[in-house]
RNA sequence: GGCGGUAUCGUCUAGUGGUUAGGACAAGAGGUUCUCAACCUUUAAACCGGGGUUCAAUUCCCCGUACCGCUACCA
């Protein structure tokens, strides 16, 4: 026995922007498809007219990209496809399960009203159902407007679902779905339908705020005579204070991670931790270790709270496994657009940047650190850390750094190695700790206090511009001295 | 309100009919160190409540409670 390929999707709306909710499903999607050999494929849900902005489909597409999330076919638009919308709408009409509602909007608002007034749950009342034949083909002609609502049948409905098991429901809890607007446009659960079926979907994971639509797309599938795709529901991801991530609550676009210089492997990780788990103490996977090991057996059915400060951990440590050059070419951009350098002079002398990168790895939590970081490879206006200067700059140390900067001109290769053992002797010469050198040295040479091995840092900048800075730190403190 | 889902440290989670209930982030203390990190050691921190079932329940069942979601001619 075959078993059918996978084919997964992820249908994002374009009335905003791609927000971690979203993103996490589509990488429980992917994962699921990469790890089966099936299709991961990508379906815009653009049929609602009014809200729906075009030139936000771009930057949803661009987040999923920067998450490694490829997809395998031609994406799909619902507002092109609305003509097959009309076509099930009008097959349904057909069946006993369609029929044509007359009721207005007011009308509409009016017997929601009187339901909750009545403590009733506002579900449509049917009223149309009761038309006749005649009657409905009356007010059709006398070109009455009218929307397409599902019969939903009676009696219990139960699916069984990947994540949380078997869900059961009564019909009579469930309102008589409007398929078609009054202006003949298909609404969501209809188009999602058609659109799963005919694209082949074999199993929908979505948002566990789905779960009701389930079943109104489960009397569509039935409807329309079409077999059932299999379901799974994922928890919901939560902001801190415990609703679920929206753009209405003004939750952060995808795409500002990557501004923010969190690495896209980073992202997937902590992402597919919130609601997976691999049920062993491992946290920290590589996107292939993740495909291989993704099963949705290991979904869990709660609701998770995404908490930023564990997001930049991963980056952490997905910064620190990262090969240098790697590295180094993912955060040029960001020294380039902070101006801090041209994209040509970090190609033309790569390795330096590379070592810079290297220099500064351990002590970063988000790729634009490493501008904060390391402006002073590359640019230095003289000014020093307020705070640092106070404590380090005494006047006594204006000779010091002249005396070490001399030296180190004097060494006859300028190593690392050379540079400490130069510091070292000084600082005996002279009764002094290290310390009482080196912190000096460190500010004259990067304007911090903080920072990579003092040693290390002057390696990397290079003789001529180390003791050009420390001399003119000297001055500096002689100058401010007067 | 109705319907559905969920319930283990602050957060993400592992786990079990008998365990010192494990890991990670964050927090605290210490070590190492030229700073910051990294690293090492370490402390504190949880089974929602009540009933069952059972020799034994955090674990299984029921009820309650809390939280979340849905309840549109939005998706």
């Amino acid at each position: 026995m075959t078993t059918t390929p996978v084919r997964v999707r992820i249908a994002p709306s374009p009335t905003g922007y791609l927000h971690v909710g979203t993103a996490r499903t589509a990488v429980f999607n992917w994962l699921f498809a990469r790890h089966s050999g099936g299709k991961f494929l990508v379906r815009i849900e653009d049929t609602d007219a009014e809200r729906s902005k075009p030139e936000l489909i771009e930057p949803i597409l661009s987040a999923l990209t920067w998450l490694g999330l490829d997809w395998d076919e031609e994406i799909l638009y619902q507002s092109r496809r609305m003509h097959l919308y009309a076509e099930s709408a009008k097959k349904i009409l057909d069946t006993p399960y369609g029929y044509r509602c007359f009721c207005s909007t007011q009308q509409l608002d009016e017997d929601r009203k009187l339901a909750q007034a009545e403590k009733r749950a506002p579900k449509y009342n049917r009223r149309c159902l009761a038309l006749s034949p005649d009657e409905v083909k009356r007010r059709v002609d006398a070109g009455e407007k009218f929307v397409i609502r599902l019969r939903v049948p009676d009696g219990d409905i139960t699916f069984d679902d990947m994540v949380a098991g078997a869900i059961t429901v009564k019909s009579a809890d469930i309102e008589d779905l409007v398929l078609a607007r009054a202006d003949g446009s298909a609404t969501y659960n209809l188009a999602v339908v058609v659109d799963d079926h005919t694209m082949g979907v074999t199993h929908i994971m979505r948002g566990n705020d789905h779960i009701t639509n389930t079943f109104k797309q489960i009397y569509l599938y039935r409807a329309l005579g079409w077999d059932l795709p299999k379901f799974g529901h994922v928890p919901l991801i939560l902001r801190p204070d415990k609703k679920k991530v929206s753009k209405r609550l003004g939750d952060k676009d995808v795409n500002q991670y990557e501004i923010e210089g969190i690495l896209p492997e980073a992202m997937l990780n902590y992402l597919c931790l919130l609601g997976w788990s691999s049920k062993t103490d491992q946290e920290i996977f590589l996107r292939e270790e993740l495909v291989k090991l993704f099963t949705t057996e290991n979904l869990n059915a709660s609701n998770a709270v995404f908490d930023e400060e564990k997001l930049i951990s991963f980056n952490k440590s997905h910064i620190m496994r990262k090969p240098d050059g790697e590295l180094a070419d993912l955060v040029a951009p960001y020294f380039v657009s902070a101006g801090i350098v041209s994209q040509e002079e970090l190609t033309k002398s790569r390795d330096y940047f590379v070592r810079v990168v290297s220099a500064l790895k351990e002590r970063v939590r988000r790729l634009s650190d490493f501008v904060r970081l390391g402006v002073y490879f590359y640019q230095f206006n003289g000014t020093y850390d307020a705070e640092a200067e106070k404590k380090q700059f005494t006047p006594d140390k204006a000779e010091l750094l002249r005396l070490l900067a001399d030296r180190y001109e004097q060494l006859p290769v300028f190593t690392k190695e050379a540079a400490e053992r130069c510091l070292n002797a000084l600082a005996e010469e002279r009764g002094l700790s290290k310390g009482a050198l080196i912190h000096p040295a460190r500010l004259a040479a990067s304007g911090m206090s903080v920072g990579p091995g003092l040693y290390d840092m002057l390696d990397i900048l290079t003789l001529p511009v180390v003791v050009s800075r420390l001399r003119s730190a000297a001055d500096y403190i002689d100058g401010r001295r007067v």
